[in-house]
RNA sequence: GGGCGCGUAGUUCAGUUGGCUAGAACGCGGCUGUCACAUAGCCGAGGUCACAGGUUCGAGUCCUGUCGCGCCCACCA
């Protein structure tokens, strides 16, 4: 667009600017014209203006750097490159009235501010564009027509230089689909720039969590520089923590500065970034639903000396004002707080002659923000109760119309949810036992929505008075502080996941691939939602689920048959068929959703489920009937046993000496697998402590898994079939194991621990809990008790000496011939039922002659047997030495055993190959860890036994 | 535009200061109606840890780059 001069141009030739724009139709409101003074035209422009065709509003050219120089003026590759720099004719035509940009440079050279737009969208001239000038044919018409009437206008008169096409992004909104245009309007703002706020939240954070940051780019430098003495760099903490001074005792203790926690960590970056950044906080929002904003307003006139024209009105603010016993700076016992215009700072309402913010009409907008509007809270005042409001309407104040943002009433979460700022009977001491609490739980979004406003008015609000006077306190008035004090909302933050649908999209209403918690309960069970929840619960920002449908006909559990929509995403297909019944059809969420079907008698809605929660259902089913089985076996020695019948196992008593030793030596000599149960059961408590601990819901989840089903189910239930009915020791250690794995499935499982431990608890053994076995915990606050329940059980607690290597490398030899034998059994399909004759040489006698019952309960054998039938059953390798099972009933399958050693020695071979290069290395014996060398030495050592101990076996066969 | 995350078995994912002969679940193949559990048990197959460099005695793990996928915030990082 061509914009002629305005005035003459020093060497006769008539000023001429051309801008180029992509919403031609603001010109209407352009205030000036600018250019980038590093433009060589700039300076015989200078001081120069232009007049907008048409409109005849003569617009001054400013100089700005913001402006880009177009390509051929480009000083460097970076101007060079900037995509705006080819279309750029190097002056900007500057709208300050209708984009952020263009305000901005507005504000820098004093530029005013037109606003030629209606609140609906349309050209108009009736709010705040007065010079129309001949522009009227534009009046009333929406912005987009008017673009092109401008358009149409400039050509016909000469003064459209060209039209190219351009590529930008244009913000639409989501609820209308209407293009967002910029619009000048009164918002009410909360200025967490102040150090108070922003820093003080980014103060909270743990040292460790805090990045190094360089004073000079920090919103709260000048707070740092000028409040904070300089800290040595021993000190360097203290300085990280934004130079709180030292007078704000209440941030002193535990809660203030630096006890604030992320998990995982990296989400601290997210919230320091965010605060750093941080613009101040509009917290009007125009909806019609929400906390109104408490502010009414009146425009008032006043006269010379500063006498009011309305007595009423300003009888009404200046009572306000001067709140019983000038409790201006009262901030317990404000009812209100009364300013005026201009708002550049907030303060109370001149009203004594001589005011120095006096307008030269004489008109003022005084505003009343109530702090409360309870009738009750007003009875000292004027009355009582006295609803304050009908007298404000009364005065012809009328009350802001917009409603608070939702976030600001939400940051007060933690304060308001407590009782504050009055405590009530029923709230009284909630805030000092509550706040700070222990955790939030929360996603990344919320991170900024949430987290960091309830962190800044946290601390903002639990300040110590003296920090801060009132809650609308001028911080330009106020002493200068880094950190703001105060404390913080919660001491960790634990940033989950988010759950995808299987295709990696986020789930949403419109794709119809949420799934709810409700319905996964009716598929699967509560417990097993937990459960799988928890193991899905990992560090990770995303985990994808795979979504499944019920069927409504049969209840079964099914994949969808997916397919891709119209807007690329892959969504089920928006009917389908019932799995074992074709005929049967039914609609799917994101057929309901997109409006293409509609559920019928005849095709039901198939709700969502996944199929991923098979695994804590399978779960729960398998502790379920593993404590079954150990109940029962528990209840039958219970009906036999007398309580001094406990032989060999000396009952605990409660006895501060600890111990007694009849009890620990009864201890010493227990068998190999209780022993190791009993290990393998402290060693999990540890894991499962540490990863609660630090946020590891998955390693958690894991390992309870694997000690329940793993090492419990598969091997030491397995294991003491056999005994246990006569051994009341191995009870006792059943009893304790049960016990404790229930303690320590209760979190995630706490239905199903529940129950069970309702029937364990009666069945307590002789004996009881066994601390000094490290099965200690106390089972029901600290003693077993029949009353009670699983969730006041105290937490499973290790001694050091429950943890016995010794145990857990003696079963896992037991461990390592049980599954060689049972490879050999299944490779020759020996049946299940059957039993074999295991044969052994002299040199691991002991060991087998010891494990005799548990190799033969586990690995079906019925004879042990010293020696080698040569040629008979099959051979194999177990610790570099040849053993043999026999009597097979069938003839051996040569074939399969061939196939078996065969992959056995590639696989030997291929380790005995790593260890061997490994050694080889000339620098690992010189660099690596003696320990490690030695290591290796000892692996490469066992492999190259069980490889010749397989090779011989092969070569037996032929 | 900025920030962050992820690419490891057919699939979904673990793998915490580098020490791994890379694990689990589901799925797959074989055997089993067995007395806690078939929502189960036993056995097995299946992986150049996205790609390319680098550091190191040693890299799934640390660094750099490339290529994919995704999330969050957006005139400001």
């Amino acid at each position: 667009l061509g914009y002629p001069g305005a005035d003459q141009h020093p060497a006769d030739e008539p000023a001429w600017v051309t801008v180029a724009t992509t919403r031609p139709e603001t010109y209407l409101a352009d205030t000036a014209v600018a250019i980038n003074p590093h433009d060589p035209r700039a300076i015989s422009l200078r001081g120069l203006s232009v007049k907008l065709p048409l409109v005849g509003r003569v617009i001054p050219i400013v100089e700005d750097s913001y402006v880009v120089l177009p390509e051929a003026m480009a000083r460097n590759e970076e101007e060079k490159n900037d995509p705006k720099a080819k279309f750029a004719t190097g002056f900007l035509k500057v709208t300050p009235g209708h984009d952020k940009n263009d305000w901005e440079l507005g504000q820098r050279h004093k530029l005013p501010v037109i606003n030629m737009m209606s609140p609906d969208g349309n050209v108009s001239d009736k709010h705040g564009w007065t010079d129309v000038g001949s522009a009227h044919l534009f009046v009333g018409l929406s912005m987009m027509d008017a673009r092109k009437k401008v358009v149409a206008e400039f050509k016909s008169h000469g003064l459209l230089e060209s039209v190219k096409p351009y590529r930008q992004s244009v913000t639409y909104s989501d609820r209308s689909k209407a293009q967002v245009e910029p619009y000048l309007s009164d918002q009410w703002y909360v200025r967490v720039t102040d150090p108070r706020m922003a820093a003080s939240a980014n103060a909270a954070l743990v040292a460790d969590q805090r990045t190094d940051q360089s004073p000079t780019r920090k919103q709260g430098s000048a707070h740092v520089e000028a409040g904070a003495p300089s800290t040595s760099e021993a000190n360097g903490e203290e300085d990280a923590k934004g130079g709180r001074t030292p007078s704000l005792a209440s941030a002193s203790g535990s809660d203030g500065d630096g006890s604030m926690r992320f998990h995982p960590d990296r989400y601290a970056k997210t919230f320091e970034q965010w605060h750093d950044n941080i613009r101040d906080w509009c917290i009007s929002r125009q909806l019609w639903w929400g906390h109104r904003i408490p502010v009414w307003s009146c425009e008032l006139e006043f006269e010379e000396g500063g006498y009011c024209a309305d007595e009423h009105a300003c009888g009404l603010a200046s009572a306000l004002t001067r709140a019983p016993n000038d409790r201006l700076n009262d901030s317990v016992n404000k009812l209100a707080c009364v300013f005026s215009t201009p708002i550049d700072r907030w303060q109370p309402l001149l009203w004594s002659p001589g005011m120095e913010t006096m307008p030269e009409d004489g008109k003022h907008i005084v505003y009343i923000c109530l702090l409360t509007d309870d009738p009750s809270d007003w009875c000292d005042e004027i009355g009582c109760p006295y609803d304050v409001r009908e007298d404000l309407a009364k005065n012809n104040f009328v009350q802001d119309p917009d409603v608070l943002d939702t976030w600001f009433s939400s940051a007060l979460w933690p304060l308001s949810t407590m009782g504050w700022p009055a405590p009530t009977e029923e709230t009284k001491g909630l805030l000092e036992a509550f706040n700070p609490s222990s955790t939030l739980c929360t996603a990344r979004e919320i991170i900024t929505l949430w987290v960091s406003r309830m962190t800044m008015f946290n601390r903002y609000f639990t300040a110590s008075s003296g920090d801060t006077p009132s809650g609308l306190a001028d911080s330009a008035t106020s002493p200068a502080c880094g950190g703001g004090g105060g404390v913080v909302p919660f001491r960790d933050v634990f940033i989950h996941a988010v759950i995808q649908d299987g295709e990696g999209q986020k789930m949403s209403k419109s794709l119809g691939n949420g799934v709810d918690p409700i319905d996964i309960i009716q598929t699967h069970g509560s417990d097993a939602m937990r459960f799988t929840l928890c193991t899905m619960s990992t560090h990770t920002q995303d985990v994808k689920l795979q979504v499944d449908l019920i069927c409504p006909h049969t209840g079964e559990v099914f994949a969808p048959k997916m397919v891709t929509n119209k807007d690329g995403y892959r969504v089920p297909a928006v009917i389908q068929d019932s799995p074992k019944d074709k005929s049967k059809k039914m609609v799917t969420a994101y057929g309901v959703a997109s409006g293409e079907v509609k559920a019928s008698a005849e095709m039901p809605l198939a709700r969502n489920t996944s199929s991923k929660f098979d695994m804590g259902r399978n779960f729960a089913n398998k502790l379920w009937n593993a404590s079954r089985f150990a109940v029962s076996i528990l209840e039958k020695s219970k009906q036999a046993e007398t309580p001094d019948t406990h032989a060999g196992w000396a009952a605990h008593t409660d006895s501060e000496d600890g111990p007694d030793e009849a009890a620990q030596a009864s201890w010493k000599d227990v068998s190999v697998v209780d022993r190791w149960m009993v290990s393998r059961l402290a060693t999990a408590t540890k894991e499962m402590t540490r990863a609660l601990d630090e946020f590891q819901f998955s390693a958690y989840a894991q390992t309870l898994y694997d000690v329940i089903w793993r090492d419990f189910c598969d091997w030491y239930l397995e294991a003491i079939k056999p005994t246990v009915a006569s051994d009341a020791r191995q009870r006792t250690v059943l009893w304790n194991a049960m016990g404790t794995l229930l303690r320590l499935a209760h979190p995630v499982m706490p239905f199903i621990t529940e129950v069970i431990y309702e029937r364990l608890k009666e069945l307590r053994m002789g004996a009881g809990e066994l601390p000094w076995i490290g099965l200690g915990a106390p089972m029901h606050q600290g003693k077993a008790t029949k009353e009670g329940l699983l969730c006041h059980a105290g937490w499973p607690q290790v001694s050091s000496d429950a943890v016995s290597p010794e145990a857990e490398a003696a079963f896992a030899r037991v461990q390592a011939l049980v599954t060689a034998i049972r490879e050999v059994r299944a490779q020759q399909n020996v049946q299940p039922k059957r039993k074999v004759t295991l044969n052994f040489p002299a040199s691991i006698a002991a060991f087998v002659t010891l494990n005799q019952t548990l190799v033969g309960t586990l690995a079906g054998i019925d004879v042990f047997s010293q020696g080698d039938p040569k040629d008979e059953g099959v051979a194999f390798a177990f610790e570099g030495l040849q053993l043999r099972v026999t009597n097979l009933a069938d003839a051996v399958d040569a074939g399969a055993e061939r196939a078996r050693l065969t992959k056995q020695v590639a696989d030997l071979e291929k380790s005995a190959a790593t260890f061997e290069g490994r050694l080889a290395n000339p620098g690992y014996a010189d660099r690596a860890p003696p320990a490690m060398v030695q290591q290796t030495r000892d692996q490469l050592a066992k492999v190259m036994k069980d490889l010749g101990a397989a090779r011989e076996a092969l070569a037996k066969l032929g």
